[in-house]
DNA sequence: ATTATTTAAGGATAATATTCTGTTATATTT
DNA sequence: AAATATAACAGAATATTATCCTTAAATAAT
């Protein structure tokens, strides 16, 4: 039978999402609890996959790679070994953090992050090209990003 | 001076953001140092901005949200006043997780986690169409997902 | 070569995570 | 409704980690 939330746990995701680094005391005392329930209620929620895993999220910005590009793609072939492949090639490529099968106007809609212009340039040039079947192309550059978040919305469960 | 990142900072970026429930005594022994300085090298890495934050992941579909969506809107006018008037309404929405300018076909980009088809009628219907100045809107419904990371490629840095 | 400056090591301390036990509340069964 | 089983909580004890401090080694500057 399957583990449902109570509010309690919906509370500790919201703010686990938010920011994964505060203490069991710290969430206990915020929920006006111990911190025995509390541990073991994120061991659950761990155990039963609500959480998939903690990160860091890094400043990519920081770090060289400021272009943020979204490329909306068309294959010539939809056999499920066209398919399956392109979207295994792609998993190849570090540059692309997103890959979304998509009904609309594309096949695919995939998510870069990169240097900058020229190097998504070079990536098209140097790998995308490379895959077979490729059809349309078509690259959504992006100029500033006004929201940008991995949070959940949990307001439904609070 | 600007800081600049050595090959064990960028090893412990690499490790933070695929796993930040690491321990700094893990990441030490996996570099072949102490702790101390792993310790102090994240604090520094935190405090230079180089780690935005610390968050759980959360399993989107296990909490019910099972649609992911893309959305291409045009807007019809340009001024400054819209589109900051627009991207401040959109930061509103829990529905939108991201919020893209671009050039391309579209003015802005927004990706969206939803309960599921009807729940994005719904945000259309009851949320969207109310913001003035609205062009055209292009859905992109996703049907999987082939790929989803939030990890930088620092193998540049490495 | 000598002197600063930075970085790491090693150990000490404080805080947190984790475990355990007894208790209370909740739900189930009769 | 009473009895029983189950789940959740509080509080304390222990194990690990995070954090800080001091000293030594390494690197860079003079």
């Amino acid at each position: 039978m399957a583990y449902v939330l109570d509010k309690t746990d919906a509370k500790i995701l919201a703010i686990l999402q938010k920011d994964s680094s505060r203490t069991t005391k710290s969430i206990a005392k915020e929920l006006g609890m111990t911190t025995s329930p509390i541990f073991e209620r994120i061991k659950k929620l761990e155990k039963e996959g609500y959480i998939k895993k903690y990160v860091a999220l890094l400043n990519h910005k920081k770090l060289g790679l400021k272009q943020i590009v979204f490329m909306g793609i068309t294959l010539q072939g939809h056999t499920r070994s066209y398919l399956e492949k392109f979207v295994a090639q792609i998993n190849g490529f570090p540059e692309v953090i997103e890959c979304h099968r998509v009904s609309g106007n594309f096949d695919y809609l995939l998510k870069l992050v990169v240097e900058d212009i020229e190097a998504y340039e070079h990536f098209i040039i140097t790998k995308l090209t490379l895959l077979p079947y490729l059809g349309n192309v078509q690259s959504l550059i992006t100029l500033s990003t006004g929201k940008a978040t991995n949070e959940i919305d949990l307001s439904r469960l609070l």
